[in-house]
DNA sequence: AAAAACCTTAAATCAACATTAAATACTTTT
DNA sequence: AAAAGTATTTAATGTTGATTTAAGGTTTTT
């Protein structure tokens, strides 16, 4: 699952993407109305967390917008403020639900996961490309009848492969999407995590293949 | 027994769910009607207590989507307001009970139980899988001859299990239904609970098994 | 042929899950 | 109201599997 989470506090913001990212949801970060009005034209995403109070323009604008485009992407709103007034209005820009802070980490996830759940039924959780498939609730890479359940992270490596096939997708996106942008880790676990990502498309006997672009990325490709 | 509860006030909601859940009843809570309903498409439940006055839809209008949808689930509706009026329409939409707030707790567990008392009849409470079977009146867990009476933590922990054979189920999700999504209470029970229950299968000698899918959660399933 | 970019493998580290026993809380009996 | 019995939670420790590091290899570019 992925999603987009605007919240001008960083720290505050970088504690959540850690404890999202833990979750297996791929997050983007932004920290302002406009930038999160920009990542939503260029993508899709599963959900979105909107912080009410950010600077350029607030959360509620933003949910305004969206809807106005007649995206129906589930919201969370997070704000200090709960006042009913405010709440009222959220509910009445189209949010799907509302959290007030401060509040606990699981209390967030509990609402971000009932927020996808809903998604769950509509979103095709069945990714294809080639004679390849990704299952997005079991986990399970299938050619065919082979199937092998992945990890937290080459799933999610190879989810972002497939959404955009052909793509060419950085090294470092992907290290800001999965490990969040200020990690440690070193990058070339990203090589790592395609190295072994390719020995399973092999094993399974999939007709599609990572391609490495030097110096710009890699991208999912039908092997001819 | 599973139960959904919808109402807004939280530390009510909080409240409510901690009593029922100590009467051996899982509980889901939500919040507003909307997630009610979605709540409602997802999964069966045996009652559902319905606040009137709530966000987004309210109960009567919820109560009216889920006959409309020719679900027959028994209904009983809380609300602050008890003019006839009120009840009547609740009645007529198709509510099994109707509580007035304020109200005792011992008189809501009677509603309660009244309510799905009626369903005992109908519901098979004797769920089965493999050779494996879970009397939900006794809760008797048996093989063949072979029982034991769980007490309600286990109970509920191996009904969620038996209810949805095969399916994963988080280890969140146990917390949320079992203890209550803000429950203090340490992760690891959940592991605990799991422990003790595979002892218990293997001593009756069942031909099912509680597997741990890494990062997913736990599912019930036939022994190979 | 040197440098940069990428690949592969295996060992080291870390986090999730498993198990057990002891501590606490709650109920029932006396 | 104390004691005994049962249910639940915590805490400590072990095991397994996922993730990261590190080191050496290959390919491409200059």
């Amino acid at each position: 699952m992925r999603l987009l989470l605007a919240e001008d506090e960083e720290e505050l913001s970088e504690a959540l993407a850690a404890v999202l990212r833990h979750n297996n949801y791929s997050v983007d970060t932004v920290y302002d109305g406009q930038e999160a009005l920009d990542y939503l034209e260029g993508q899709e995403y599963d959900g979105v967390i909107l912080d009410i109070m950010m600077p350029k323009k607030n959360g509620i604008e933003v949910l305004k917008t969206i809807r106005a485009h007649k995206n129906q992407v589930p919201v969370l709103l997070l704000t200090a403020k709960t006042q009913v007034d405010d709440r009222v209005e959220g509910l009445d820009a189209g949010a799907d639900d509302y959290l007030g802070k401060p509040f606990a980490m699981k209390e967030l996830l509990a609402r971000v996961r009932a927020m996808t759940r809903r998604r769950e039924g509509l979103t095709d959780n069945l990714l294809t490309i080639g004679n390849l498939s990704l299952n997005r609730l079991t986990f399970e890479l299938s050619v065919g009848e082979e199937k092998v359940r992945l990890a937290n992270k080459d799933f999610q490596m190879i989810e972002m492969l497939m959404v955009n096939p052909g793509q060419i997708i950085s090294t470092e996106r992907f290290m800001e999407k999965i490990w969040g942008y200020d990690s440690e880790t070193e990058i070339n676990v990203v090589w790592v995590y395609v190295s072994n990502l390719r020995k399973r498309l092999a094993a399974l006997g999939a007709d599609v293949e990572i391609k490495a672009v030097r110096n710009q990325g890699y991208s999912l490709e039908l092997k001819k």
